[in-house]
Order: structure tokens, then C-alpha cells, then sequence
DNA sequence: GGCACACAAACTGCATGCATGTTTAGCCAT
DNA sequence: ATGGCTAAACATGCATGCAGTTTGTGTGCC
């Protein structure tokens, strides 16, 4: 349906872009300050500097990008002091998703989301990128089903934020444990108690927070044109269980 | 106020239409369904359609206005579905507005917050328009004193978009009470008492979507059936019914 | 008189070009 | 050699032009 189409603002191009680029930024291929030039995006994605513009601009209104006047756009770099304040708002929004999904899920959603989970345990093995991506779209995955457009784009947006934040201040690899707690909040919502998947999901949430917020500080370099190589190509996404073969080591 | 150019991309011009935009819209000034020409919109404020284009990519980011390819921009129509979804969100941003605020606000913000509920009272003669831009924004005016980008952004958006559905689905609005909420909000934070002050502002919101949303009898954008009821009877002149375009600021 | 097709006007999608502001590299003076 | 100044390269800000799509209108056929 229309659905990625009618929340970003353009539609075939400018999404695309959007698509891309989110997805390098949660995979951590374009780290916190990375240098986006109009013109290497237009150059990548085989369209103008225009379009590319206009994508920036998107995803600066969703916060994953920094647009200063006259200066070039860089990816978000969240303030250490934002990122509680962040994942609070990501524990608000996320228990309103499983109030109103407990006990609601047909057996094909259970079945989507346990499959979902064990796309992440298959993964476990893989790169840090997969895993983080995988946890992060197990909840927008959720906040899908409830079907409330709203919703879904602000856990869909907060939980990029959230991405762009551990990227920044979280240890290498710390979602081990996320999987089990995703696979108990399932049952939860099976047996459609929803005070305690609220409570999982809050607990879960605050979790992951805790481990990442406690060290700090990891710049790294950065070459637009070499990361991006692997994200050019205008491939719909491998699904959410997909098995991405990676080759993104330059 | 200069905030917003931080948060939104570009800056002077972009920023200066959606500001401009997004104050008739909340003052209904422009209604949902109200087209959008990039070139009326250009035309207006002394730019191209480029500039006109790229803000209302941005507003239909923040889900003010819709985009539909090929076809004209108009004033975002929010379902009735969605609407209780948008209050519930809402009131829990909102709760953690307050449960951040409460007693850490200095004289000064107290003072300027119950300025601006005097302002509200001042402004109950008038046109409702004022009423309501007034209320949406003493909430906008809350969320900006907890400092964090993040939560003044995402309050700001789901104030705009409750204006929207309100202007679609409420009553005349009666914005009496709301006033005499926002002053019991006010002492609550004064005190320090967060649970109050949580619960406050939840039944105040409550009760604005309550107000808003038993009358569901206000269908402007959607259905034309209804709306002509009353022409249906043999009048031709509809007088200065509602060829409104674009009114906006200067 | 009513319906369907076709043409014309309007609007968007997008690229390109020019002007302006920023970054950088090279040069001169100390 | 180093610090500061200048100019070229670079990147953005924005307008305009052209092509493709949608919408409104008029004409011919039934």
C-alpha cells in the first residue's frame, strides 16, 4: 500500500534516498558526523543534487540528519544529555504499543514476530550492523500492528534515534540478552496481559539504555562515496528476515 | 520561536512558510483538504517553487500536510480512527513534560506561564481561532521549558496534529475550562507534586479529546454528502461560502 | 439530453545554472 | 618554520526550464 509513501514527504526517489541512508546510518555504516555533500548523494544515487537535498531535509525533520545553513549536512550526533530524555519517550510511546496490542495479535502476527526474533538469534553470529538493525525493527515491526499511522512513525523515528544514540555511546555488542526479553514480551502479548508486557517492554527498554549509556566518545573516519557503495543500489530491502550477505567491507 | 529554525531544515525561507503554514492551519484559517499549489504558495511568499515544494516536505514530515504524487498538496484530513490515538499519545508525552517540570521550575517560568494563561483568558472574547492557537500553545510553551529537543519537537507535532483533528471533529470549541485546567497545572508544577501534576495534565487532555470526540458530527474534508445537507433545498447562492485559499501570514 | 473520448490547461517531478557563502590551500611576512 | 592573509575550489541557496502526469473542458457520437 501507500504506507512508507504517504509518511515521507516525496515518494519514489526521495524515498529511496531516505530508505538508503537510514538503513546505512542504524547499520552504523554512516557513524554520528559523517559528511553527507548534496552532490555525492546525487552522484551515489544517480539523481540531482535537488532530490538529494530533498531527502536530506526529510530525514533532518525526523532528526537522523543535521542541516546547518550553508554548511554541509552531517549525520545527527545526539547529545549525550538528550539520549535519557530520548529513550524515555521511546519507554512512553512503546508501552502504549503493547497496551494496545496484548491479548489483540492473531496467531499470524505471533508467528511474524517469533519468526522475527529468530531472524535475530540467526544473526547472532553475523556483524553488530545486522543484529542492531534486526532489534530495531522487531519494534517497529510491533508498532506496526497496531496500525495506527501515528504511532508507527514515532516509534519508527525514536527507535532510529535511540540506533543513532547507542551507536554513538554503546559498547561494541550488548544485545545479547535483548533477544530473550523479546521473546518473553511475545508471550506476553500472546497471553494478552498487558501489564506485564508494558512491563517487560519498560524494563527491556531501560535496559538497553543502561548498557549503553555508561562509556562514552568513539570517532571514527568516514568516506561517503566507499560506504555508501553497498546502499546505492536501488533494492527494495531484503525483507525484515532477510539474510543480507555482507560485503560492506569496502 | 528561533528554536524552530534549529529543527527544521533549511532556515529562513523554508522555515518562514512553515511557520506561516502552520499557524493558519491551527488557526483554521486553512482547513484540512485546503489545497496547496507550490506555485500559489510560491507566488505568495516571494519564492520559487522550489523553496514552496521543500516546506511542505516539511510539514507533511510532521504530518500537517499531505503529499500525493503528481497530485496537489492539501491540508492533512487525520481520521477519525486515528484521532484517539493521537490524544492517547499525546497525554503520554505530555505526562512526561510534567512529571520532568514539576517543582523545578523557576519563579520566572511560573510567572511567564501564568502570563500566558492570562493571555488565554484575555483572549476568550475573541475569535476562536486565537482561543485555540493560545492553548495549543501554553502545551508547546510547557514542553520547551524541559529543554530537551527531542520532547519539545515531538509535543509540538502532536499539538499541531490534535489542532488539526479538533478543527475537524469538535464542537464551536469551549476552551472555558481548559483554562481553568491549565492554572490547576500550573499550581501543581509550582508544588512539586509530579503525580498531580501527571494526572492533571492527563484528564485535562482527556478531556479535550473527550469534548472533541463524542460529537463526531463536524465532517468537513470528507464527506460532501453531508455537508451539502443543508444546500440540498433549492438555494443557489451559497453566499462567501468557503472558496478560501490561501490567507496566510505577511 | 447523456456519455465517452480527446484535447488543453494546470501542476508536479526533476535537472540544471547561477549567485553566494564556506572551506582549504598556497603565499607572504614575521 | 610558523602564523595570518588571500584566492581558488567547493558546497549550498535558490530560480528557472522542460518533461510527464493529472484534471478540467469541449466535442462528437449514441
Amino acid at each position: 500500500m501507500t504506507r512508507d509513501k504517504a509518511i515521507h514527504a516525496s515518494s519514489d526517489k526521495v524515498g529511496t534516498i531516505c530508505r538508503a541512508l537510514r538503513r546505512a546510518i542504524i547499520e552504523q555504516a554512516l557513524e554520528p558526523g559523517a559528511k553527507l555533500p548534496e552532490d555525492a548523494l546525487g552522484e551515489r544515487f544517480g539523481v540531482s543534487r535537488t532530490i538529494a537535498r530533498h531527502a536530506l531535509g526529510q530525514l533532518a525533520a525526523e532528526g537522523l540528519v543535521e542541516l546547518r545553513r550553508n554548511r554541509i549536512a552531517v549525520v545527527a550526533t545526539p547529545r549525550w544529555q538528550e539520549a535519557r530524555d530520548t529513550f524515555d519517550i521511546r519507554i512512553g510511546l512503546e508501552r502504549l504499543v503493547v497496551r494496545q496490542l496484548a491479548g489483540r495479535l492473531s496467531r499470524v502476527q505471533i508467528s511474524a514476530l517469533r519468526a522475527h526474533v529468530d531472524a535475530e538469534d540467526a544473526a547472532r553470529g553475523g556483524p553488530d550492523a545486522v543484529s542492531i538493525r534486526l532489534a530495531t525493527e522487531f519494534h517497529i515491526l510491533l508498532a506496526e500492528m497496531t496500525e495506527s499511522p501515528i504511532l508507527i512513525r514515532y516509534v519508527s523515528e525514536i527507535a532510529y534515534r535511540c540506533c543513532l544514540t547507542l551507536s554513538l555511546f554503546s559498547r561494541p555488542h550488548s544485545s545479547e540478552c535483548a533477544i530473550s526479553e523479546h521473546r518473553l514480551l511475545i508471550d506476553a502479548l500472546e497471553s494478552g496481559d498487558a501489564d506485564k508486557a508494558m512491563s517487560l517492554m519498560h524494563h527491556h527498554i531501560d535496559a538497553v539504555a543502561e548498557r549503553a549509556l555508561v562509556t562514552q566518545a568513539k570517532p571514527r573516519g568516514h568516506d561517503i562515496m566507499a560506504i555508501l557503495a553497498p546502499y546505492a543500489d536501488t533494492k527494495p530491502m531484503p525483507a525484515v528476515a532477510g539474510k543480507r550477505k555482507l560485503d560492506a567491507a569496502e
